[in-house]
RNA sequence: UCCUGAGUAGCUCAGUUGGUUAGAGCAUCUGACUGUUAAUCAGAGGGUCGUAGGUUCAAGUCCUACCUCAGGAGCCA
């Protein structure tokens, strides 16, 4: 490969010459003088141009580079306080390498739509830049965090026959002559599947949910990661989860302080945020979490405070509504985790408390100010009472026939649980909306770029 | 699917009670400037006011329908 020059790279090299190649992320001339931002991938570097060292001729083509031009820029390193990032190339050469043209996104304000628009492009400005990078650091954490534990990766098929909850609305597709296919919606069965195979194993993969969902926290093709581990229970699932939590985002405090201060211009509060999750989770029943909510909501309506038109008030035996996940969050300073919630409102899989019948052995880990991250369960491990629950939800039992042979042959207790990477994104870098999560978001409205 | 709001220059927006030739900043082009930090300063070009219809002497502004988008709810990760 050949030797190459990165702006990351600079602090190393002061002094020597080096070619940086990249585009023009902006610049700024004073007639003899000009100053011009290079981007490189790794980062900007200014690249100090002066007429009378190029040359006339060089400095007036200079002149003439457009926004986002690709260029070859030689000089050498200084260290300077004047310079953003605390070096600059003092420039002998500049080559273009391909013209820039009249760039749509100037160095100026622009609405989400248009930039979404110009997504492909969009992704070389500095916040997506960052969030990125981010996004990249908690992939490689999460992988890593499994592998250490001696996880395997365990990948899900992402065409399959069947709805794995027989509840969401699936895209679908023809499949040769075997009827219709669906993008998988979870891997979670799968991995149940491996857990018995492989013990410990993660299925991290591209998920597609064809609801017509409109809201800031939602993609309709996004990644999940879903652990899925042999003879663990609800207890051992909170642990992981919380481990796992503290794990990859603690790598993001060590490997990305830059990329979040550009995030939040340097105010420090994205740091603040991601030490918010660091500490123990504050775990609570879900008849607990329901009490705590009929205080509040009872004190929030008796101060005669108006509440958004599409309130609903919290009711005993409701799951939890987008209000009701961020006011229980409102009210701790860590990650509230939630347990036992009822049967009635989980999935056919769960498996319910055998003290209480009417409560699944499931948990949601709810992030401050923000609402569901993780959601888990310990898994229904009787066959027989897999079965009715097949039954009662209404679910063709011939698609869950390989499902079962897990109860048949060597069932154990199990459990596991299911991440959403953009959501996880979305909160560290406390995004507007979730679509700036992944490069290129899947919305109700958008398939493009 | 339900509720709310918005569409005016390439972009972000202003546009009063309906009233002459629809404005600003940025971007683009021309010029000035040797330390700029979204550089600055002077000048120029740039518009079917989302679409269709209606009211009126007169519509960007009022009315009706439609289209598109955004925000919120539900569904969930």
């Amino acid at each position: 490969m050949m030797q190459r020059d990165y702006v990351q790279d600079l602090s190393a090299k002061v002094g020597q010459e080096v070619t940086l190649r990249g585009w023009l992320y902006n610049k700024r001339s004073s007639g003899k003088i000009q100053f011009e931002l290079l981007r490189d991938g790794t980062g900007i570097c200014q690249c100090v141009v002066v007429k009378n060292v190029v040359g006339a001729e060089m400095f007036a083509s200079c002149d003439t580079i457009s926004q986002e031009s690709a260029i070859a820029v030689t000089g050498i390193v200084q260290a300077t306080e004047k310079a953003p990032g605390g070096f600059e190339l003092s420039v002998t050469k500049v080559d273009i390498m391909g013209a820039g043209g009249d760039y749509p996104i100037t160095p100026k304000e622009h609405g989400v739509e248009y930039l979404m628009e110009h997504r492909h492009l969009w992704l070389r400005s500095q916040r997506p830049w960052a969030t990125m990078r981010v996004r990249d650091t908690l992939i490689v954490a999460i992988r890593n965090f499994f592998h250490e534990r001696g996880f395997i990766c365990f990948d899900s098929p992402i065409l399959t026959p069947n709805a794995a909850e027989g509840t969401s609305t699936l895209f679908e597709t023809k499949y040769f002559d075997e009827g219709m296919a669906y993008l998988s919606q979870s891997g979670q069965l799968y991995g149940e599947a491996g857990a018995m195979a492989f013990g410990k194993v993660y299925v991290f993969g591209p998920t597609f949910r064809a609801e017509r969902s409109k809201t800031k926290r939602h993609l309709n093709e996004f990644w999940m990661v879903e652990p899925e581990v042999a003879f663990m229970d609800l207890e051992g699932d909170m642990e992981l989860a919380q481990e796992f939590v503290h794990y990859v985002v603690g790598k993001v405090l060590a490997e990305r302080r830059s990329e979040l201060s550009i995030l939040d211009e340097g105010s420090g509060r994205l740091v603040q945020r991601c030490e918010q999750v660091l500490k123990p989770f504050v775990r609570m029943h879900y008849d607990e979490a329901a009490k705590i909510l009929d205080k509040y909501w009872d004190e929030k309506l008796a101060s005669g405070e108006e509440l958004p038109p599409t309130f609903k008030r919290f009711e005993y035996g409701d799951d939890f509504g987008a209000y009701d996940e961020v006011a229980l969050t409102s009210l701790y300073d860590a990650p509230v985790i939630v347990h036992h919630y009822p049967a009635a409102v989980k999935a056919f899989y769960m498996k319910r408390d055998p003290n209480e019948p009417d409560k699944a052995l499931a948990m949601d880990v709810l992030f401050p100010g923000f609402g569901e991250i993780i959601g888990g369960s310990q898994r229904e491990d009787n066959y027989d009472v897999l079965v009715s629950r097949i039954e009662e939800h209404g679910l063709p039992m011939a698609a869950f026939e390989w499902y079962l042979d897990l109860r048949r042959y060597g069932s154990v207790p199990h459990a596991g649980f299911g991440l959403g990477l953009e959501r996880l994104v979305m909160w560290v870098c406390d995004l507007e909306h979730i679509r700036e999560a992944i490069p290129f978001p899947r919305t109700l409205t958008r398939i493009w770029p």
